[in-house]
RNA sequence: GCCGGUAUAGCUCAGCUGGUAGAGCACCUGAUUUGUAAUCAGGGGGUCGCGGGUUCGAAUCCUGCUGCCGGCACCA
């Protein structure tokens, strides 16, 4: 007999290999219905599974939020079969849960269209109508092979062949269809529900390799039920809403044009922000860092020596001149950081010594990649290095991840990833040098989530990591959860050397340093980009490019409402006057459309009593104010968060 | 860079199976002096992304390029 502990502690003995579906039918035939999966030892497996030893159990319903990958794994193979059913011929290859829905990738010589997504959207229902069972059955290698090669499945072929040696190959049916999958699944496809829809379609690698055949993937979202299904879309709705890209054109932030591609040119307002967020930014530096600046073409021989030539050729700009000397515009400030650290000799007492930029960088993205101010081909980072012993490496490092935390914190951003990306195959360095670099980065990675107290998760990118060295990364999310990386960490024990960069020591030797490449927002566009979506436009007062308007709603009051803005600026708030011969009311509207955070309505009334009528953005309420009143309180509000009480 | 889509006025978009462009908002002018999300009237504005081709005739069909959009790959 097997022991299986139930959800309730409650503990029952089975013969050995009864199966979740008995057990939930001996419970009640309602369970049994509502069964979708079960829960053994917390891992969900199919209902049909013999259970062969002591566990805990649980019934896995629809409406059970782990019953939501199931969905959608399920939705992924009768969509599937539905692509094959209406186009034979076509081959699968894999389909995944992610986050919020499913893809698979198919092989097909013509390709699809976003017309052809309700034709498998039909086809599907009809599949799930027919509520055929999921049945899984183990092949042998040669079996499950040759099956898929007599097929034209080889794709399928080559992923049997990468299934490791001691795992047994699953199969699994439904109807007359079938798929090699690990599962679980649910027990019928009618259990999927109607709760899905196919959102788009897009090229893919084989495999996620660029060397790769590409493929087609088509992308689905499926939920536990309508309702679930609609909320989802009406959040892609108001994501799309507060879009940097259109929240820049309706606030006359920036632009793109043609002759530009991937290059911002910023309007006055945005300007200002991107000024405001510069202006914090060399507040927080001010205490321990040194701000320089560095050239923006350098020659060509100087990105050899740094690597840069070598690994990074193929994404710079590279520009030739008169006489012949190719110069190549910087994609990074490292190189010319160390120039300056070189220039003088620098003594043990001098380190750490850390040089901040807002260094403008130029880099040739590929065109695919460019994405408003997300990915661009110019941008200012918030860059700096820090040139240290490998005794002050680990506190560095802990000293940067504090800045950027707080500097988050300050934005309302509270749960940060922070990944730790290791060596790549492309590389300069030592194998010895990266050990070290891996390991105290570890040691520092961990550090990490345990001061953080469960706010920061983290993880590890193998890989990932710089050609010349080790980086943490810092992401952040936009609008519709696509993840950026701002923030970075980088350890790097080569540059320095690769330049003959040293200082002396105690004891009179010359010693190469380590250098710590770091950014705080990353590239200033991007953290912007990001600032937008996340306040959707509704920037805090202190952000806010144009603070307050004074609306007037006579002529009467023009005199006053001038004098009102002159004491605002007077203030240091950023203010303008709408004097316009229009209604109050249209007014209004415009200065909300684009995202005005205060309205000063004047009229004839305020003018006399040296009042101001307040209307914040975003709430119909009205409030009047005594002209100083209103103004220390502003004032108060636009102060930056670093400068606070 | 790759796959697919797309490009019409400053913005949002209409323009059916080819017959040389239209709306709303914005802009300009005039009237209106207005109390918290669009006052009324009049007016100007587009070599339909760029280049080839088919055709008597192309915004519309074909083709090349460029930008943009969605993914993939690459990356801050």
């Amino acid at each position: 007999m097997i022991r299986l502990t139930f959800p309730d502690n409650s503990v029952r003995e089975f013969n050995p290999g009864i199966s979740g579906r008995e057990i939930a039918e001996g419970i009640s035939k309602s369970l049994a219905k509502k069964a979708v999966a079960m829960a053994l030892d917390g891992e969900l497996r199919d209902l049909a599974d013999p259970i062969e030893q002591d566990a805990r159990l649980e019934i896995v319903t629809r409406d059970d939020p782990r019953a939501l990958e199931l969905i959608r794994h399920d939705a992924a193979h009768v969509m599937a079969e539905a692509v094959q059913e209406l186009w034979p011929g076509t081959q699968v290859t894999i389909g995944p849960v992610i986050e919020n829905g499913f893809y698979y990738d198919f092989k097909r010589n013509e390709p699809f269209t976003t017309e052809d997504l309700p034709v498998i959207e039909k086809k599907m229902k009809e599949i799930i109508a027919r509520n055929q069972p999921f049945t899984k059955e183990i092949w042998s290698r040669d079996e499950a092979k040759r099956f898929f090669l007599n097929k034209g499945e080889t794709y399928k072929v080559e992923l049997v062949d990468a299934i490791p040696e001691d795992q047994t190959i699953r199969i699994y049916k439904q109807g007359d269809w079938l798929d090699l999958c690990r599962g679980p699944h649910m027990a019928s496809t009618g259990q999927i529900g109607q709760a899905f829809k196919l959102m788009k379609v897009a090229g893919a690698y084989w495999r996620g390799d660029a060397n790769n055949e590409m493929l087609t993937r088509i992308y689905g979202t499926a939920w536990a039920n309508e309702t679930e299904l609609n909320a989802y879309l009406h959040m892609l709705e108001e994501a799309e809403k507060r879009d940097h890209r259109k929240l820049g054109r309706e606030m006359d932030l920036f632009h793109f044009q043609e002759e530009g591609p991937g290059v911002v040119f910023w309007h006055p307002k945005g300007w200002t922000l991107f000024q405001t967020l510069v202006s914090y930014m060399r507040r927080r530096l001010a205490a321990d860092y040194d701000e320089v600046n560095a050239p923006q073409i350098l020659d060509k021989a100087l990105w050899e020596t740094s690597g840069h030539w070598g690994w990074y050729r193929e994404n710079m700009f590279v520009t030739e001149t008169e006489d012949e000397r190719v110069f190549a515009i910087k994609p990074m400030n490292c190189p010319g950081h160390v120039q300056i650290f070189k220039h003088g000799l620098k003594s043990y007492r001098d380190l750490p010594l850390r040089l901040a930029e807002f260094g403008a960088v130029s880099r040739y993205e590929p065109s695919g990649a460019l994405h408003g101010l997300m990915r661009v081909r110019a941008f200012t980072q918030d860059d700096a290095h820090v040139f240290c012993t490998e005794d002050q490496l680990a506190d560095e490092c802990l000293k940067i991840n504090d800045l950027i935390l707080s500097t988050y914190a300050d934005f309302g951003f509270d749960e940060i990833v922070v990944k730790l990306s290791t060596r790549p195959e492309k590389r300069v360095g030592s194998d010895a040098s990266w050990d070290h670099a891996e390991e105290v980065m570890s040691r520092v990675l961990k550090t990490i989530e345990e001061q953080s107290g469960g706010r920061i998760k983290t993880g590890i990118l193998e890989g990932e990591g710089a050609f010349y060295g080790p980086k943490f990364e810092y992401t952040l999310r936009d609008a519709i959860g696509r993840e950026w990386q701002c923030g970075t960490t980088q350890v790097d024990f080569n540059l320095p050397e690769r330049f003959g960069a040293f200082y002396v020591d105690k004891d009179g030797e010359k010693k190469t340093p380590v250098m710590v490449h770091r950014a705080i927002c990353g590239s200033m566009e991007r953290f912007l980009g990001i600032l937008i979506e996340n306040y959707a436009g509704h920037f805090p007062l202190w952000l806010a490019p144009l603070q307050v308007v004074v609306a007037t709603i006579t002529s009467e009051a023009d005199d006053y409402a001038r004098e009102v803005v002159a004491a605002l600026k007077k203030a240091g708030l950023k203010a303008e006057a709408d004097l316009r011969n229009e209604k109050i009311n249209y007014k209004v509207r415009e200065h909300s459309l684009t995202k005005v955070p205060v309205i000063l309505v004047c009229g004839k009334r305020e003018a006399e009593e040296r009042t101001v009528n307040m209307r914040r953005l975003g709430s119909r309420d009205q409030q009047s104010f005594g002209l100083d009143e209103a103004l220390a309180s502003l004032v108060k509000e636009a102060t930056p968060p670093d400068l606070a009480e």
